[in-house]
DNA sequence: TGCCCACTATACAGATCGGTATACTCAGCG
DNA sequence: CGCTGAGTATACCGATCTGTATAGTGGGCA
């Protein structure tokens, strides 16, 4: 049911759409728990009493926050898989082009699961299967992909593939040195090549 | 200057060390800003009025949080690396054993300075470069030892193996699959075999 | 003996936290 | 016209935040 791309976002209202916007700026640019309702009314241009009539709670914020922006990812990242064309071993570099643009204008300070996750120790609150369920997401993108490819054993390459991508993603968060998504891309090839073959998945 | 190992915990009154334990983990366990200075102190068996007496602030505590254990996991390192002999091999693989047994026993919600960062959006805070500096020194430890294995240009090879080293602490820390710093050091071996050849560094 | 240091106990200040309450405006719509 | 949904403005709740103040205890040391 529903708009399916347009998605969630226009069954809120005008004021819920403002906070959600701004909530995810602030969350993302200054941390969860640093940021309070306040702040996030204020920059919002509503009061408290719109925020919590159309949120309930802080927390709510937080889960919609993450959940949406995993959304945006995984929608982002479709269309990239869609425009890489057939070729598997494309399709799995596409993955850290992806990663690469996306780290480069809406997270220059990493990974928002990865750092809300920093501020969110208790397993039981409801933010934290969708954190967990994003990387087992992508780890498990990872195996697909590698199995279209026609890897024999995809697990361990998946594996590779993601702390090559979590590790890029760190390191851009980081500045630690310049450009660290388009290193792991580079070493993601030699994944593939070790794992297909010079030319396996690509050209067959 | 001083008692190297022992370090500068000496220096600190036995209250003060009570809070710089307990601090500790707390903040890496909780997160730092979701830790009042009230629990603690609480936590240290000491009074505020002893906690501001040593420290002057919750934002020192946190700078000798951060720098200690900085300091411990150089210490840890450095004696792994000395145990591991001579062999630049075998000393970069080492790196990867070490960080296995810190992440263990040590990190279970990953890397305390990703931690941080994650909650200090200030660049001006003053731990700040404790954050960025170990990550800095981490990535020169790797040239560092590829340079003595011989490696002709380590910097690429040194940016792998700092992408594997920071994606496995992540995803050791949100547990997205077994194991995944011994994973990395699988990986690492690989790295090496391409840079240094299949028995280059080791036995030369 | 007398001093100093580390520490305890208690209370409080001023600000901010998440969350709630009351009362009002205003546009769209049947 | 009158209703409803969305939003505004303001005030308040109890709790907690960082940080400070006053007063007192007890051991080591010269």
């Amino acid at each position: 049911m529903g708009a399916s791309r347009a998605g969630r976002q226009t069954e809120l209202t005008p004021g819920a759409q403002r906070v959600l916007q701004a909530a995810s700026r602030l969350f993302y640019e200054r941390g969860i728990h640093a940021v309070g309702v306040d702040l996030i009314a204020a920059e919002a241009g509503v009061t408290k009493k719109t925020l919590y009539d159309r949120f309930g709670s802080k927390e709510q914020i937080v889960v919609e926050y993450l959940s949406r922006r995993d959304e945006r990812w995984k929608e982002f990242l479709a269309r990239r898989l869609d425009a890489a064309g057939p070729a598997p071993r494309e399709r799995i570099l596409s993955v850290f082009d992806a990663a690469r643009e996306w780290a480069q204008d809406r997270s220059a300070k990493g990974c928002a699961m990865v750092n809300a996750h920093a501020e969110i120790s208790d397993p039981e609150h409801p933010a934290h299967p969708v954190i967990v369920g994003q990387k087992q997401w992508m780890l498990a993108l990872f195996e697909d992909l590698l199995a279209q490819a026609g890897a024999a054993d995809p697990g361990p390459a998946a594996r590779t593939l993601m702390l090559l991508h979590e590790g890029a993603l760190v390191a851009h968060g980081l500045d630690v040195f310049a450009d660290p998504v388009a290193h792991a891309r580079r070493q993601a090839e030699a994944v593939l090549d070790t794992v297909l073959g010079p030319d396996g998945g690509g050209l067959r």
